[in-house]
DNA sequence: GTCTATACCCGGATAGAC
DNA sequence: GTCTATCCGGGTATAGAC
């Protein structure tokens, strides 16, 4: 019945059925699904299982949604930069420990980061989040060229195209990655060494 | 003054200002910088020097616009399985040509192949083109496996997620490559040397 | 906290004069 | 072919009863 996806959120013995987190996940993979100006608020809050109107007693508005997704998504990237493995050793060891757990954080943070990679920059949310994803890859196209300079990669790379396509091959995950199909281990030997060791033998 | 920019079209002397392929380029391009569902026939009208209802005497409507945008990048995409380095030799030549043509392709069809690679599925169009668009990469796909068959590849690869990284690789140049910047040939090695090669010296 | 009803705006598309 | 004016549906968001 109606009542029951209603209140699916108390019956599970959840306190406060309607958390900002909860709602964001539900309009993360919304977004993620139609396109975010393709959502409406009549879309997410059916999701929730409550009309328009109780939806807008939770959230700010449409907007206030998207800037808690890329905040969560930014925010998991961002941790990665500051792990012992991205900061100490070779260039190129710290360069694949960050590729290593892209992959794994995105699988995790999968909704959130698909929204970040998918934005147009049409909003001011959405333009300062493209700021930091783009400070994000400015350290790792940072260590690229390091790894160049110390000789670990082939020689005739260019730098920021590699970097480019690194991060590329890495954020194409989101297209097709989905949970449980693929072991997430596998995955990232994969792209790991698809990325370092190429595809021929 | 308005009426300049308004007669631009007829003024460079071409005898037919509005075709369907140039508002259709106008129309790729304003889709690919705020989104499909964000760009308003308004925009596109004022895109073209026109107004609204002008605009409409010239195309059937927004997913007119759309359909034409896509069926040309999808022609250029098929169009390289039918070259004959995509047809004769050994899988893995087959597989470079296709991936160095298809970086090409990418390149001098960018806006409507932008286009195509970030359709969500909201309308009939928009999945009849997806369709198409996994009919092509299930032929590359094809391909790698081939390739692992034939022992030109690591042994250890799993040919789906190869595939899937490898059209992830070449997909993602639409999110930087812009003309004229990189030269286009060195753009075609850099992807060939990166996929087959890796990063690794 | 949730509902019904509604204000308000904007987008796609059309009518009809020039 | 282009314009002004308009229709109509659907979107975000709010008011106010329960």
């Amino acid at each position: 019945m109606a009542s029951d996806a209603r209140r699916a959120g108390r019956r599970s013995g959840n306190p406060e059925p309607y958390t900002l987190a909860s709602l964001v996940e539900v309009a993360a993979r919304a977004f993620n699904e139609r396109g975010y100006d393709a959502t409406s608020m009549e879309d997410l809050s059916r999701a929730a299982g409550i009309t328009k109107s109780s939806f807008y007693h939770h959230v700010a508005g449409k907007e206030a949604l998207l800037r808690a997704a890329l905040d969560r998504a930014l925010d998991g990237l961002f941790g990665i930069l500051g792990e012992p493995g991205a900061v100490d050793g070779e260039p190129l060891e710290r360069l694949r420990h960050i590729v290593r757990r892209q992959v794994e954080v995105l699988a995790t943070e999968l909704p959130y980061v698909t929204l970040l990679l998918r934005l147009r920059g049409n909003t001011e949310t959405e333009r300062w989040a493209l700021a930091r994803r783009r400070e994000f890859d400015q350290a790792v196209a940072g260590l690229v060229a390091a790894a160049v300079d110390a000789g670990a990669v082939r020689p005739d790379v260019h730098p920021v195209v590699a970097a480019r396509l690194l991060s590329g091959t890495v954020n194409s995950l989101i297209e097709w990655y989905r949970p449980g199909r693929v072991p997430l281990a596998d995955l990232v030997d994969a792209v790991d060494r698809q990325v370092f060791e190429g595809l021929r033998r």
